[in-house]
RNA sequence: GCCGCCAUCGUCUAGUGGUCCAGGACAUCAGGUUCUCAUCCUGAAAACCGCGGGUUCGACUCCCGCUGGCGGUACCA
């Protein structure tokens, strides 16, 4: 039996790793998990007007900071590198040469304009946008490209029908006169990615393509220059696409995409996964919450639903938080104290920790509820000021107290309370504010104890 | 326009011919616990299974058509 390689191949054409891209590679990841297989990550940095700077590092450390480690790849290493295409063009380029050798390509010297004026043509007739084969029987092609700029094309036959069986959606098939005499070696000398991918995954030896939706229609186009080079054909699978609320394909413009926002934004690479999971997907008992460990023993390929997803970033929330409440309390600081940098105390946040697990979804949810246990309130939610009387009481009382416990501390304010003839609701409503500035807090007696009978009277005491 | 993919509650989904007047989760709403919030618990509302035809004793489940959504249609990936 072949082993089993998979792939992903991002672009650093953006700032970051793009959640689509995670979603892909989680289900190359099990996949590759799932069948001793490798998984690999190939960089296709061949359109060279759009790349971004520092985008393939950034792209590299999303991947391993969201945990879905690579077998090879360009800072891993591996024994079918180069893993960068644009190391890789030298290859390219033979592969196209022999594909005109074989007449399943040709030389072309249009001109953009050209280009352009031809499809405005077509589309006003209402008929396919295709090339016109204008350069296809042009003779003496050799001598001309010493001198002009020319692209290489696929010469697509007119005859015949094309098809594939994907793993996920069955039978797809393409008639061969539809299909457009594609550009594969571009005019700077770099491959576009129809040549690119296929020259790679042949070479790096890939079992399976699994990859999203959008790439169904160019799969006929991979698959003649396959058959063209004598190349036996991977597997395809084309997984479904992640929407946007409004079902169109998940965008920038509309959601939030990059890795990093995830990772500022508080959220956890467990959970994030765990969400990710269930796009097209469900676990047999119908579970929820379930590791990435347990996903890659449940999950099946074909089982992957092919409906586009809309991502409901409430429903990740949700999920977040429940992975901030299972975590053990130690846990959970760390990840905080990685979150909110190391000015902030261990201890004190340490202490914190029981008051506010279960009250944050987010790890960028901390300091919003518990910062004031580490500076005091700038300003308050409720007009505190003209409450001074009973604050000058809550001081008197507070004062006497010897064993600064919450329970005890609670018990006296009870009673004050009851004294002054104010609902137990309004009178801790007063006290929180004084001491938090908000009108929502961690549970009063025990951010009472945290904070300490100095602090506490302190507080109370600069509001007079 | 042309080609292709897809179609169950607002969202993610279960469901592979009868056990479904369709189950779970998120979100929403109501109630309980409670010093606020959150957690937790209980309950409610929410899909005539996109529409129309078949096939069948019987269709959410199979087939066809339509409609709709999405993707592709670049010397971008």
């Amino acid at each position: 039996m072949n082993t089993v390689r998979v792939r992903i191949a991002p672009s650093p054409t953006g700032e970051d790793l793009h959640i689509g891209n995670v979603y892909t590679a989680l289900i190359n990841f099990a996949f590759a998990r799932k069948n001793n297989g490798k998984f690999v990550v190939r960089i296709e940095d061949t359109d060279r007007t759009r790349l971004v700077e520092g985008s393939e590092k950034r792209i590299l450390s999303s991947l391993k900071w969201i945990g879905l480690n690579y077998d090879e790849g360009i800072d891993v290493g591996g024994s079918y590198g180069p893993y960068r295409q644009s190391e890789r063009l030298q290859l390219y380029k033979r592969y196209a040469l022999e594909l005109i050798e074989k007449g399943h390509a040709y030389y072309c010297f249009c001109t953009p304009e050209r280009l352009s004026e031809l499809r405005k043509v077509q589309q006003e007739k209402k008929i396919p946008t295709m090339y016109d084969g204008h350069c296809k029987e042009i003779k003496n092609q050799e001598l001309r490209i010493k001198n002009d700029k020319y692209v290489i094309r696929l010469n697509v036959p007119d005859e015949g029908v094309t098809e594939f069986n994907d793993l996920i959606r069955g039978k797809i098939s393409f008639e061969n006169k539809l299909l457009d005499d594609q550009v594969l070696l571009k005019s700077d000398g770099y491959p576009t990615y129809h040549l690119g991918v296929v020259v790679d995954d042949y070479l790096m030896k890939i079992s399976h393509v699994i990859r999203a939706e959008e790439w169904i229609s160019s799969t006929p186009k991979h698959i003649l220059i396959y058959k063209f080079l004598g190349w036996e054909l991977p597997i395809f699978a084309h997984g479904p696409i992640l929407r946007n609320p409004d079902k169109s394909k998940l965008s920038k413009r509309k959601n939030p995409v990059w890795a990093s926002w995830y990772k500022e934004q508080g959220f956890l690479p467990e959970a994030i996964l765990n969400y990710l999971a269930l796009m097209g997907w469900s676990h047999p008992e119908g579970k929820d919450i379930f590791s990435l460990e347990e996903f890659i023993e449940k999950f099946r390929l074909e089982d992957l639903k092919a409906v586009g997803p809309a991502f409901d970033i409430k429903k990740l929330e949700w999920m977040n938080g429940e992975y901030i409440r299972k975590f053990k309390s130690q846990n959970l600081k760390v990840k905080i104290m990685e979150f909110i940098g190391k000015d902030y105390p261990e201890e004190l946040v340490e202490k914190t920790i029981p008051l506010i697990q279960e009250r944050i979804k987010k790890l960028s949810d901390y300091l919003p509820l518990a910062g004031f246990f580490f500076e005091r309130p700038q300003s308050y939610e409720t007009d505190i000021k003209s409450k001074k009387d009973l604050l000058k009481k809550m001081i008197e009382r507070l004062e006497s107290i010897s064993t600064w416990r919450a329970q005890a501390v609670g018990d006296q304010m009870q009673v004050l309370a009851v004294e002054q003839k104010i609902k137990t609701g309004e009178f801790f409503m007063i006290l929180r504010v004084a001491l938090t500035g908000k009108k929502i807090s961690p549970p009063l007696n025990e951010s009472m104890e945290i904070l300490g009978k100095q602090e506490v009277l302190n507080r109370l005491k600069a509001l007079l």
